[in-house]
Order: C-alpha cells, then structure tokens, then sequence
DNA sequence: TATGTTTATAGTAATAAATACCAAAATTAT
DNA sequence: ATAATTTTGGTATTTATTACTATAAACATA
C-alpha cells in the first residue's frame, strides 16, 4: 500500500493519509474497602507489544459510533450497572503505533480515548473471569503499549479535576450512600489532606442537591449513619456553571 | 470502494472502518474597540456543502501530525504572532460526512477539532486578503456546513469556561497591557456583568503573575494607565493548581 | 447494666475571601 | 480654571472557609 511516486505531488488527495481508528479506555474504579483507585488494563495477546499490559481499547468498525466502540470494549471486559463515560483526548501523531510503516506512507492508527469510572463492587465480577484483565492500583502502573503511559496519565488528571467541579462521584455511588461514603471516595482519590470531614460534609449539604432519604444505616460502631441519594432536579441548575463545589 | 461481501463476516479486519481524518480549527479573536467576539469561518468551494460557510478545516496529511496540520491550516488563513490553540474534541459518528457511503461502508470521516484565540490586531490583516475567509460575530454566525455548529459550540463553551481558569487571555494581549484591556477581554467573552471593574483589578493583581512595568500610557481621557506584563516564572507555581481565580 | 469507644451530626468562633461602594490622583476636554 | 474621565488605592459589609467543640446514637465489653 504505498502511493503512486507519479502523481505523488501533482495530485492533492494521494497526499492524505489513511487511518484505522481504534478507542482506547482509561476505566477508573474505586475500592473503598482498601481506599485505593484502580484502573482496569489488558494484557496483550497480539503483535505488537504482545504481552504487554494495555488500555482496554479496539478498533472502530464500519457502521460503529465511537462511542459505542467505547461502551463495546467495555461491555467485553467488565459488565457494570453504574457507569460514568466521556471523551478525553485524541492521540494521532506518526509512530505512535509500531504497525506504521516507518516511511510515514501507508496506514496510520489513530487513538480516540475515553475516560469511565465505574463501580467497583458492580465491575469487579466479570474482571475475575479472565486472567488477561486485571485491576491495577493507580501508583503502581507497569510500562503499557503503544503511548498508553501518557493516555493514562491524561485520564488520572481528568478524574482528579473533574471530581473537584462536577458531580461524577454520585454516578458511580450506589443510589442511597452514606456521607461518609462520598468523603472516602473523594479522599481516596484527591488524597487524605484535602479536606476534614465535618467541613467537607457542610460545604456538600449547603449546594443542596443531597436530600435525605430518612434511612438510617449502621456499619460497625458508632452513631448511624443517614442515606443520602443524588437529586438530579436540584443539581440542575448549577449544571452549566462553569465550576463549582468541593 | 466497497468491502469484499464473501469475507464480510468471516474476518473480524475485514469489518473495520477506513478513516480520513480531518482536523477543524474553531478560530477566536476579540476585538475589543468593538468589544464582540469573533470566529474565523471559511466559504465551502467545493463539495459537499459548497458555497456553505465552514469551520477552517483541512485532511491530515501523510506523515503529518495533528497540530502540524491545525497549524498548517491556521497559517493558511491568518498570520499571527500571538496564539493559543490546543485539542477540542474529536467528532467521528458514522454519517457525520455526506461524502461516505450511507451504506456505511467505504471510508469514514473524523474530525479532530482544535481550539484557538488569536490577537485580532495581528490576524485581521491576512484575513482581508481572501474574501472567502472572514470572521463572524459569535451571536451572528450562520448555519454551517457538516456538523461544524456543533464543534463551534463545544469550542465557545471552552473558551468561556477556559478564561475562567487558565491565563489564555495574557497569551493573546500584546506583551504589555493595561489592565483595562484585560478587564474589556473578560467582559467582551463573559458579558458585562461577570464583575466589577475594581474587584477584578484588585483579585487579579493578587494572584501576583502581573508585573507593573512602570510605563504609563493614556488612552483618551482619564489619569493614565499602568502598563503590565505576565510574569510566567511567577504563574508556573500556580499551574499545576486544579482550578483558579476571576 | 454501666462505662467507654466509635461514628454521625450540629454547631461556633476565627480567619479569609468576595462584594459593594467610596475617594483621591492624574490626566483630557471645554 | 473647571468639569469630566479614568486609574488607583482603599474601606466596610457580607459571605465563605477553616479549625475546632459538643452532643447524639449506636456498639463493645467488663
């Protein structure tokens, strides 16, 4: 597949360059049991980078949204209830993908990426089944295929920002949760420091799309605890103010 | 250009998409002697959808890479000395392009749009020249070929959101500025009322990126203004930081 | 059962930030 | 000269953030 050296340069169009592009999923997930974040890879059972670990990703079929490629990788590995998606960046420069001939003609492979959160207690079933998917702490990441180092770490910066000024945490909580619950969740993945719990509990309250359900529940010692659910209605809004909260 | 139906389904490659890659350009500027926001836009002279007006777009090139080719097309149509540009989004949906087969076979069309703010002082020049190109007041833009009111949308949305937390405005004001002109920036983007002229003077003096030169100039009537500069050795503290002032 | 431990919840005082507003200074306009 | 205009520095009020305290309602165990 190389282009026509005669006409190479009186013709425009023979210049352009043709794509695969595949979908690349940066899935966070949170495990509040042992408060660590995780991110879900894939060991590569295929040339190139074969062995090695990788974002969960796949090539767009024809007739196939990009979405929906995003949701399809998904669904192969983890099947979950909750579940919060969202484009992050597209890498596409030459020789981000060694299948690329090296003289710049012929194929290029673009990568669309997504970033999704999703529930750990949902997601982590299927993950068991196959060995080649596992969950890896954050921190502890080993070297991936392709530029996937950098596709990772632009999602790591995406759920930390956008945890500060939208409402992703209550996508990926159960319906009812606790307050303690949203505090972890956030300490788990902005660090312990960011806030103290009291403060933290208030500052949520006064934005006023937390309402009570009434239920109490109780995990261990202590006084128990008030279920909260997240109100759409209310959130909506503060939805296009530019930032909030936290 | 049509796939092979006697494999279609016995070869997973075979059902891939073939892609064209595009990249779209939502182009900003300020004028502020007419304090209106414009959006560089470009008249179709081919099909499909000629005639229309467009976003300045072009297809990647072999061997290009994507900001090569949002630069290229940048410097086709303006030439600036002042330039913000980074990554919008990518829009690659099946159907979003006429010219693919609506059989959703043969090639697909995806667009990686960029995001830019440039210095109107510098780019009105070049963009006189061709009478297709012209920039359009953002409340005043027509109806636009592909789905660039989309992409236009995406970009206006960051641009707003982005000036609220990022110093791009002091990447488009010349070097040296007043802070009149900063504040006739935000408003221009933001709307008349997002503050007051002395509490956003006194806020942004605060954050301590803004050195007075000592110069002072006189635009018209009134004592006369101090001229400042963005100090980015004492910004680079704060860049890191989630989320900031204004 | 009594007593201490744990966690949730409510609140307060001190500090910091945002907002509305004011006044002097240094220029141009008449 | 005087008025008008714009910059600049400032203050008082309100609001938000932070650090901290106290009480309530459960459990643990002696």
């Amino acid at each position: 597949m190389k282009a026509n050296p005669t006409v190479k340069h009186s013709n425009k169009k023979e210049t352009l360059a043709d794509f695969k592009v595949g979908v690349d999923n940066v899935i966070f997930s949170v495990d509040t049991t042992y408060n660590r974040v995780l991110v879900l890879l894939r060991k590569r059972d295929e040339e190139p980078f074969n062995n090695h670990w990788s974002l969960p990703g796949t090539l767009v079929r024809q007739g196939e949204s990009l979405t929906d490629a995003a949701y399809r990788t998904l669904a192969e590995k983890i099947q979950v209830d909750n579940l919060y998606l969202e484009q992050l960046y597209s890498f596409g420069d030459p020789g981000r993908d060694p299948r690329e001939n090296p003289d710049s003609f012929g194929v290029r492979y673009l990568s669309v990426s997504y970033f999704a959160l999703v529930r750990y207690e949902d997601a982590k079933i299927i993950a068991k089944a196959d060995f080649n998917i596992s969950w890896y702490k954050v921190n502890e990441i080993p070297k991936l295929a392709f530029d996937h180092d950098k596709i990772l770490k632009y999602g790591w910066n995406r759920l930390k920002n956008k945890l500060q000024y939208s409402p992703i945490a209550f996508e990926v909580l159960p319906p009812e949760f606790t307050l303690n619950e949203v505090f972890q969740l956030y300490c788990t993945i902005l660090g312990e420091n960011f806030s103290d719990y009291s403060n933290f509990r208030s500052r949520l309250l006064k934005l006023g799309f937390l309402s009570d359900t009434g239920t109490k529940v109780s995990r261990g010692a202590g006084r128990p605890a008030s279920l909260y659910e997240f109100d759409s209605e209310a959130f909506a809004p503060l939805k296009d103010k530019p930032l909030l909260f936290i």
